[in-house]
DNA sequence: CCGTATCCTCTGCGATACTG
DNA sequence: CAGTATCGCAGAGGATACGG
């Protein structure tokens, strides 16, 4: 819909970074299926809304895709695409720097 | 002063990435320096405050430096700190993957 | 267990205008 | 040319409560 003006294809890399939860719930996703209830508990500071609502935004953007199973209680997990996989890389640099400069 | 509860160093490297000029400025930062004029040129749908602000940002940080000229007009140039250059390998990934899925 | 619905706060972003 | 000062708004982020 709304046409944006961008300087470099690195913007538009850069807006999928830029939410807050993202990253994080990728890089739990590195290994393999993860369940709701697991994001909830292994990332600290967050809350069952803001994760869901970034679980669906990377299902919009096709980052990961979900699969529901029909049991009772509920069970629903979420896996990476190929297009999350190829983010990888970028997080696993990120994870470096941020431990050669933020962790004693 | 404010202590964050984090999950993991990831977090720390996505809180720079996340700014939304910090990327293209520190891509535009890769082959010297940069003068201000310059930014305000290359960066297409930002603004003169958002560019100063980010630059000040990143100056915090320690991941560019400030280097000013008493001359009139007044010249200022900015350059990558050791620990700007080090996300760079991160950019450059960032770059091919946004070619890779949002470039035609 | 999984997800939605409100509601509210706060700040990132942008436009504009002005100073040295 | 470089940088500051205002002002305003949209939307991200968060707390809480409810429904399937």
């Amino acid at each position: 819909m709304e046409e944006k003006i961008y300087t470099c294809p690195l913007e538009l890399t850069q807006k999928i970074l830029s939410k807050k939860w993202t990253v994080i719930i990728l890089w739990l996703l590195r290994h393999g299926k993860v369940r709701t209830k697991d994001f909830k508990n292994q990332i600290k500071g967050s809350n069952e809304k803001m994760i869901i609502e970034h679980l669906n935004y990377l299902i919009e953007e096709k980052l990961i895709e979900k699969r529901e199973y029909d049991v009772y209680p509920k069970k629903t997990e979420y896996v990476l695409t190929e297009k999350g996989k190829d983010l990888l890389p970028i997080l696993e640099l990120m994870q470096s720097y941020g431990k050669k400069y933020y962790v004693k």
